[in-house]
DNA sequence: TATTCTCTTGACACTTTCTTGACATTTATA
DNA sequence: TATAAATGTCAAGAAAGTGTCAAGAGAATA
């Protein structure tokens, strides 16, 4: 079964040679020079595809956005490159959920042996138990002993962000940035996402269990 | 500034791979097959890791265990790696305080990325201890010989600005001036906090162990 | 396209924290 | 020792933060 692959890059005599080395390898490849175009393809759903490697130096939008804005709507695989070579950057593009990091210039052998490892390893699920969850990243689903808890995307969001940190105290704006959200999101509207996930996790604002608000600053997750 | 790490493998073609794999990336690797030596060298601080890899199926003793007798005894990041990849095993590592948890078979390149990003998070946790204190500067908590003391925001803040000044005095005005509050604000204001702040780390005004009074100065903190 | 589900935000009530004047007490010094 | 200036703390009001409702904008889905 052949594996459908988005390639972000705007060197074009790259992007037709990675497509045709691609192509032998069982992988359909799709290509765009222009990250607005790609993503408009990729958000919109208008093909599915299982897996994108994006090229970090775009023109008229940083990849890293890109990025963020793929992760923070769809799960789905990004491999990124670049020619930056430094560590920032590789560090900055691992936390913000890419799934692997390729230097340029790379062999395009290596391209897909990562495609095939990066696949593989998001066919796994990816379950964590903590407290008295049990958190799918891949599926964004969350049950609570056993039972499952229907939150929104968003709610989804937020909740796994506070579970991978607990015990520390996130601020409104780390969680506004972490999840790639407008930089002008009022404060307000996370205080609602955490009311309604209290709400679905039968936690009380007053006495909670699970999530606490931290006066001043922000919330954080005791398990 | 290259990071060392300790790798616990009892897989030794393995561990010799790994070691070559990580060293050009700036990591330096000391291997052991066996738990007690690596116990050894790491709790008797013969050398000074920055962060330990442990695989959990380990001759002689569980991995659980190790872990758990690492953390006890030292703030240092731990990256487990197994092949049980049973949930039950991922929330125990999780729940033991592991920092990551790597399912086997793994990419070398995926460990590399890692150890860069809990190195990261690690280096970010900012804990101080000084004197009774342990001060989490991002969390803006502190305790007090292990117990939590509950400061306000601007509690916290004076309290860290006197910690971290230790010994100096500082004048109301430098206080005001550091926390950014208005130039207008009291003097009256800065000794109503310290005297709160007194109150709550159990500190008596005239015989102040922690924070003294510097008379027609300002306040010190005195570890 | 119509319908339903999500997200965002202002509004209001409520809670917690911050600030300040007041007054007692302490300290420096003439 | 008397006096002025500084400090400790109370208590009350001001200010700032939080919880949640409800309405409308925005997205997803049938």
């Amino acid at each position: 079964m052949s594996k459908k692959v988005l390639l972000i890059e705007d060197d074009i005599p790259l992007q037709e040679m990675m497509i045709s080395f691609l192509e032998p390898y069982g992988f359909e490849v799709k290509g765009f020079s222009n990250p607005k175009d790609a993503l408009a393809s990729l958000l919109e759903r208008k093909e599915v595809y299982d897996i994108v490697v994006l090229d970090l130096m775009l023109p008229g939008m940083d990849g890293f956005d890109v990025a963020k804005m793929i992760k923070s709507r769809l799960d789905i695989p990004i491999i990124i490159s670049s020619a930056r070579t430094d560590i920032g950057n590789k560090i900055y593009g691992y936390d913000l959920g890419a799934d692997d990091y390729l230097d340029k210039p790379y062999e395009p052998r290596e391209l897909v042996l990562r495609l095939e490892a990066v696949l593989r390893r998001y066919g796994r699920k990816n379950e964590h138990i903590v407290s008295d969850f049990t958190i799918d990243e891949s599926n964004k689903s969350v049950s609570m002993d056993g039972y499952p808890i229907d939150l929104t995307r968003i709610e989804f969001d937020i909740f796994w962000l506070l579970v991978k940190n607990r015990g520390k105290n996130l601020s409104r704006d780390q969680i506004i940035g972490s999840l790639g959200l407008g930089d002008d999101t009022k404060h307000r509207t996370i205080d609602m996402h955490i009311s309604n996930i209290r709400l679905k996790i039968g936690d009380d604002a007053k006495e909670p269990r699970y999530i606490k608000s931290v006066w001043g600053i922000g919330y954080k997750f005791t398990g």
